[in-house]
DNA sequence: GTATAATGTGACAATTCAGTTACATTGTCA
DNA sequence: TGACAATGTAACTGAATTGTCACATTATAC
């Protein structure tokens, strides 16, 4: 699941199912809307990560909805992908003019779909340049997404990372088994309160006797990341 | 013929024409754009071997694209001459701080045109100035486009070679395997992720168990090149 | 000190992810 | 045109990661 959200703007109910089809298997969710009315009204209701629009459309072409939205700068950000049945270039041009982020020629596969909106996604959302976080010895470097102790690289699992990332960005502060689930795991999964437990042990062990003490129990609570030792 | 494919980036067709003339004459292919928008999708769909932009463009300078077209590592090697109605020596320098290669002032002869896209192409064929990287033994050098442990030469695709070159040049840097895409392949391509693993997995091949630990997995995320060892 | 609750720890099975190979397709060069 | 290299993809294999449990250990209240 990537959690972004697609909103499929076209009046032939069989496009949509198909693009609905190849959204859902890709793992993202999606909005359907069969005009521009109702596409306006979703657009502010759900914030849609995405617009798929089609060229044309009954009461208003999806060139014009794309202008509107590129002008408001409360939607000019997310992106839209244009959808025609025709290759001509003059629409190509006139779409890309209004600020379409990409275009789609009709007919076209699934897959071809999909890559198209991953590309589109991935433009639209780039990563932040974070400073590496260094505590007693102890850095975490988003870049490389490495934690080294002096120049020598820690090895540990993807999730043993993220925990450790989120508690050096908040040490000094106890967070209960149930907070570090949704900050760390993300807040719809369940999983038992006892599994942090276990990634702290295993973040511990992947750092090492000399540098353990940063991680701390707070008991009948959860955990704190803190350079104050404990007496 | 001599196969270039020249990119004539100008709003006045007169102009484009004018230079399109000059370019048929000498033997070179040309590319006509006549936006911005327009011009990015042509050097996506056809990386040409030179762009001519004019300084004064609608919907975007030819500065400003000329310094994304630099920023990018697949594009940042195809050579750029600006064109502009006026000689004032801060387009200029302006135009070259930016990555420009040369830089015409209008009117100029198509005589004219033709030697200096020569000189330039002379150049740059020997793809950009760029100084070799060196790391751990391992060379890559830009000018002959070669890589070499010790005085090896190693064996490699094009696409090996621009995926090694790209991480090298960013190096202590994860990318997830959707970035590398966009960097390595180009923007618009539709590939599958998992193509990028395999390119890994030649590229490693192709350096040999000596040095393929500089190439690191990031597990959950994508690949690294670093020179620090992980434990 | 003892009972009890809370946390630490190691082992496990399932799952996810990356490595690897094989193959089909495309592009290139002679 | 035919040979060959390069590329992208699917399928299989192997390894790392993950969540959970059972049990050990530690802290706390009485």
């Amino acid at each position: 699941m990537t959690g972004k959200k697609v909103l499929i703007i076209d009046d032939e109910s069989s496009i949509r199912e198909m693009i609905a089809i190849a959204l859902e298997m890709a793992g993202y969710e999606y909005l359907e809307a069969e005009n521009i009315q109702q596409a306006h009204e979703i657009i502010v209701d759900h914030r849609p990560d995405l617009i798929l629009v089609d060229w044309m459309m009954p009461g208003g072409s999806g060139v014009e909805l794309t202008r509107r939205l590129k002008k408001d700068t409360t939607t000019a950000e997310i992106p839209v992908i244009m959808l025609t049945a025709k290759s001509e270039e003059d629409n190509k041009i006139q779409g890309l003019e209004v600020g379409a982020d990409d275009y789609i020629t009709k007919p076209f596969s699934p897959r071809e779909l999909v890559a198209r909106l991953k590309a589109v996604l991935r433009r639209a959302t780039p990563q932040g340049v974070d400073e590496p976080i260094e505590i007693e010895g102890l850095t975490l470097d988003p870049i490389s997404q490495r934690v080294t102790i002096g120049s020598r690289p820690l090895d540990m699992g993807p999730t043993e990372y993220r925990l450790l990332k989120f508690l050096m960005t908040h040490q000094e502060r106890a967070y209960s088994r149930a907070q570090l689930l949704d900050q760390v795991w993300g807040g719809n999964v369940y999983v038992e309160e006892r599994t942090v437990d276990v990634h702290i042990r295993r973040l511990r062990k992947a750092i090492g006797s000399t540098h353990d003490f940063l991680i701390q129990t707070v008991r009948g609570t959860g955990y704190r990341f803190s350079a104050k030792r404990s007496v």
